[in-house]
DNA sequence: GTACGATACGGTCCACTGGTCCGTTTGGCA
DNA sequence: TGCCAAACGGACCAGTGGACCGTATCGTAC
């Protein structure tokens, strides 16, 4: 079944109404009803469409997490396969991820409060996460790369981030640091 | 002014009807009116005794938090003070608050849902956070002991463990493990 | 160009939340 | 015993995510 032209002219409305309304606003001020009124459409509208909140957020990252995807899995290195410095591969990744949360943290905020794991149980995040694993055990063989994934996935939350900018006052450069110890304390 | 008779029998009740909930219930399924209605009492006398939910879920987890604390200011080495093994006394600390995370997985979670910082935001945790970036600083000199102490803090959320556990199969101990390795890698 | 069936639409409704208000009851002191 | 501050709790509020269903619109087959 192809997509009627009134469904897609209200998929872009929705999405764009949404993209918007979260960068704006507070995350918790964004709720279904103010999307579907700011996308000029009744909240069933948007319900249908993306199921739930959850599957709306998602579908706002999406277009966002696709160009990261890309060099991630096609794109030079040391971001990009190829080479075989392994700590180069892992660390390059850590900053593309930081910078990626830093990009998106009203986006990544709203997801975290959707459910209580809501954060890591999403297409995109197994990714994250599984190549996380794959380039910390490169580049530390021994070490539970698989905990240590998910560890330093954690702190890349942007709930986590946001509270260690704004109230213990460490700046992005300090965190960024951390998290590359954190990773692989050895050093680059 | 002292407490009126009527008013501390409804502290305790409310208190005790809060802890049993929230250790039987799942988080999201406790709300305020459930718990005053357990308590027999109105929402109002809860909200007005405890300020919010929030304060109601913290006074709950006082009363175990008090019982850690005082072991780890006062009991006997390696949790408590005295003995000079830097690395003792932190793996000692990881193990009663991974311990303490464990046995009171309910109510950090109930904590987690109350607002965006507050796992972190309550005089119990600014406690943990801080004696844990002591005790990270006297081990491994050198390394950012305020950051790390965080992300260690950030690892131990109920939320993440549970996620581990039954999402990602992990069992108690392999996540005890990453844990120490995590706070300080070069092993105990 | 028109008629029709499938599809998308959105307003209304529901159960529920945390929190406020305010008239009523009760406890403790003089 | 009488009184009044303090504590009480139910009704109420604005808001949520989501379900429902009668209606308007679209695209197609004629």
């Amino acid at each position: 079944m192809v997509e009627r032209a009134d469904a897609a002219r209200n998929r872009v409305a929705v999405l764009a109404a949404a993209e918007e309304l979260f960068q704006r606003e507070d995350v918790e001020h964004v709720s279904l009803e103010r999307v579907a009124r700011a996308a000029g459409v009744g909240k069933a509208t948007v319900l249908r469409r993306f199921g739930d909140l959850l599957g709306l957020i998602q579908a706002v990252i999406a277009v966002r997490v696709a160009e990261l995807q890309d060099r991630v899995r096609s794109g030079p290195a040391p971001l990009g396969p190829g080479g075989t410095d392994g700590c180069g591969h892992l660390h390059a990744y850590l900053d593309a991820l930081f910078d990626f949360v830093l990009d998106n943290r009203k986006l990544i905020r709203a997801l975290e409060v959707c459910g209580p794991h809501a954060y890591y149980d999403n297409p995109a995040s197994q990714f994250w996460a599984d190549e996380l694993a794959r380039r910390i055990g490169a580049a530390r063989p021994g070490v539970d790369a698989d905990y240590l994934a998910y560890a330093v996935f954690t702190v890349l939350r942007a709930d986590v981030i946001d509270y260690l900018r704004h109230h213990r006052q460490m700046d992005v450069d300090r965190i960024r640091a951390g998290l590359h110890v954190l990773a692989d304390p050895r050093g680059a």
